[in-house]
RNA sequence: GGCCCAGUGGUUCAGUUGGUUAGAACGCCGCCCUGUCACGGCGGAGGUCGAGGGUUCGAGUCCCUUCUGGGUCGCCA
């Protein structure tokens, strides 16, 4: 046996037992004779006392053992003089007298200290060491630990926990799918889940009634501190349920959780407001109600004001909107700056403002264009008081929606009214069931195509789909969505129909659904579900300001990893087990290959050529073998140079060539039989 | 893809309107010390100021390009 106990739990009941303890050595106070070290593990740290009279030859590993260091020390407990305790660590009244040592693994030099804040990018490449930090350990095991109150709370309430696959199908819409190319189907692949969506639904078709999991999803978009490209739901579904039913089960779930982490109590009932309230009162559908600070709509008053900029824009359909500050007067003229940049960075045109002073002085540009009447009717709408301050948006609806919301955060922080540990957790409800791409120039499924909409919505499937609310539902907290769910469709003609709403042919709807379309047909409970996010949740709740900071190896902002460096180039050897013939297209960009000399002439490719025709393929090749030949001539790497002679030459066809996979997933998809595919893959082979 | 911020020994930072040989703390190496706890004392090594170019008599400092990391918009059913 190693060890008998862990570091930090060695208390006075232990006293003058014989322990065996291992550990990292953290300090190391030498007295000459007698040398003091602290130990420690993820339980804590332990004095260990080594006198060179009782180690005799063995204090010679002590004296030289150093930082980090993993040891092992056998010895008695013994309390430590009232002098000599130590009231900063749990162990502090005791210590142990070392009888032996035994050095385990020596440590090299630590590439950065352990105690102070240090440069994200080497925490995350030395993340096997940042991970000793007692941040990062008290955040992971808060993790677990809400992780295991969500599962204790589902499986005492009939939840059974299913596992669904990783390795499944190309889901269209919604966020990109990162594919797995399929060795035995060439040409094909399978996608990585955005969620377990449709597995279950078909757990509810099977009757399993209840389902959970805690569920790995992966979405191929872009980073920011709350998104990363894998990441942790806790995943739910019910039979036999409506929307209501849902919520208050989520209410429990999430008051449990808050009860047993954090010992706060949440409201019986969560506050619910449905998202055209959310939208037009606080302009975002994830609000932070931790204050009020609502929006005001001064459309009618702006309509038939004197100024012609807000009465231009009612006229052409826009409205005006408002927020009225308390004690908003004493904005400097600099925070009205900021909040204006803020207002046009969103898309306003500008930022209209009007000061009450505490004398009842009105301050304003707009006091030339409004008449008093005018100001006094905004003024009662608004409710402003002596020392308000009332700031307009005048636009299209959405864009006064988003740059009202933005300034309502803004005016919050400016405030201070975020409080890390302050926690207001709401339901927003009836989202509409589809939002127009302008992109795409139709209709797309806010939610997912699976969403149930109000039965008394479902004739305007045909004739309004801008109207259509679905069933559909979010769980936020202090601002951030943490998760959403719905009521799903269980009749497969409704099914059907939205597929239609949304514009896929029945030849799609085969293709992609047909599978749960065809279940359907064998007798579907209603049900529905919900999914939140564990990373985001943990995030809040320990105030961190990055899911980095609760995920043990996390991604950064490029997708890549800094202590592995995924992704990275694969063996040739690799690509011809699974057909797939790629050339890299940005050799000079590429960290690995900073270096010309770092260039392999063989593995020159890259850019899947699937779009490619045959003749441009050979000139490509040509051009990219040139550019090698050209930056291995160069006497030194000169990366600039590279990308120069690069750029000369690819931009000719870079438009041609898919340079971050778009076109090539497009093709794809395009590929819609095995058939098509497999031409495809023959062409790239050849 | 756009915009914004940052980069100075291993780490965290200082570095004035451009001006001698770029500093400090911690860490590291060597020596001393038997009750320290962020031990202490003495001595030492370690920097092409992320990289390249430009302006200048002179650049860590100003300009351009680029790399790396972060934030954000687009994007994220």
């Amino acid at each position: 046996m190693l060890r008998t106990h862990y570091c930090g739990n060695i208390r006075e009941s232990n006293m003058k037992s014989y322990v065996k303890v291992c550990g990292w050595v953290n300090t190391k106070r030498d007295m000459g004779g007698i040398i003091f070290l602290d130990l420690h593990d993820r339980e804590g740290t332990l004095q260990i006392v080594c006198d060179m009279e009782i180690l005799k030859d063995k204090f010679k590993i002590i004296e030289s053992v150093k930082n980090q260091s993993v040891i092992q020390v056998s010895g008695k407990v013994r309390l430590r003089d009232d002098q000599t305790i130590n009231p900063k660590i749990a162990t502090g009244t005791v210590e142990v007298y070392a009888q032996d040592c035994k050095l385990l693994s020596e440590a090299a030099p630590m590439p950065f200290s352990l105690e102070e804040d240090v440069r994200e990018d080497l925490r995350l490449k030395y993340r096997f060491l940042d991970i000793r930090r007692e941040s990062m350990l008290s955040n992971l095991k808060f993790r677990h630990k809400i992780q295991k109150l969500a599962q204790d709370y589902l499986d005492s309430d009939g939840f059974i926990n299913v596992e669904t696959p990783m390795l499944t199908k190309s889901t269209p819409e919604g966020a990109r799918d990162y594919l797995v190319p399929s060795r035995l189907h060439p040409g094909e692949f399978y996608a990585l889940p955005q969620s377990p969506q449709i597995f279950k639904q078909l757990l509810m078709v099977g009757g399993i009634d209840k389902y959970y999991q805690v569920a790995r999803c992966f979405r191929d978009e872009d980073l920011r501190a709350d998104r990363q490209p894998e990441f942790t739901q806790v995943d739910m579904e019910m039979s036999f349920v409506e929307q209501e039913d849902v919520l208050k089960h989520l209410e429990k779930l999430f008051k449990y959780i808050f009860k047993h982490s954090m010992n706060i109590e949440l409201d019986e009932r969560f506050t619910r407001i449905t998202w055209k309230t959310a939208m037009d009162r606080y302009g975002s559908d994830k609000p932070d109600l931790r204050f009020d600070l609502p929006i005001v709509d001064i459309t009618d008053i702006s309509k038939i004001c004197k100024f012609s900029v807000f009465r231009n824009v009612v006229d052409s359909g826009g409205v005006v909107r408002a927020i009225c500050v308390k004690g908003g007067d004493v904005f400097s003229r600099s925070q009205i700056d900021e909040l204006t940049k803020t207002a046009v960075t969103f898309g306003a045109k500008g930022m209209a403002w009007i000061s009450l002073r505490p004398d009842g002085e009105i301050y304003s540009i707009l006091t030339k264009y409004f008449s008093k009447e005018d100001i006094e009717a905004i003024i009662n709408r608004t409710e402003a008081k002596n020392g308000d301050f009332i700031l307009f948006c005048a636009d299209k609806l959405d864009i006064v929606r988003k740059v009202l919301g933005v300034l309502r955060l803004e005016i919050a922080d400016i405030f201070g009214l975020r409080r890390k540990d302050d926690y207001k957790i709401l339901f927003v409800t009836d989202f509409p069931q589809f939002e127009y791409s302008e992109e795409e120039g139709r209709f797309l499924a806010m939610h997912h195509p699976f969403t149930m909409p109000y039965p008394e919505d479902l004739d305007l499937l045909d004739t309004d789909k801008g109207a259509v609310r679905a069933q559909a539902y979010d769980v936020v907290l202090n601002g951030v969505e943490l998760g959403s769910g719905s009521v799903r469709i269980y009749d497969a003609k409704v099914q059907e129909k939205m597929f239609q709403a949304l514009g896929f042919s029945a030849e799609e709807i085969k293709e992609r659904f047909g599978f749960m379309v065809d279940s359907f047909k064998y007798g579907t409970p209603p049900h529905a579900g919900f999914a939140f996010g564990l990373d985001r949740l943990v995030m809040l709740l320990t105030g961190s300001n990055s899911l980095r900071e609760v995920i043990a190896f996390p991604k950064i902002k490029d997708g890549s990893c800094l202590m592995t460096s995924a992704p990275n180039v694969v063996d040739e050897e690799q690509l011809e087990v699974l057909k797939l013939d790629l050339f890299r297209a940005e050799i000079s960009t590429k960290k690995k290959h900073k270096n010309h000399s770092d260039i392999d002439v063989d593995k020159v490719v890259a850019l899947a050529m699937l779009s490619i025709k045959e003749e441009e393929k050979e000139k490509i090749k040509e051009d990219l073998l040139n550019i090698i030949e050209f930056a291995n001539q160069l006497e030194k790497a000169d990366i600039s140079q590279i990308r120069e002679k690069e750029l000369e030459v690819v931009n000719v066809f870079r438009k041609d060539v898919v340079t971050n996979g778009n076109r090539r997933d497009e093709m794809l998809s395009n590929a819609k039989t095995k058939e098509d595919g497999l031409i495809l893959v023959k062409k790239v082979v050849e």
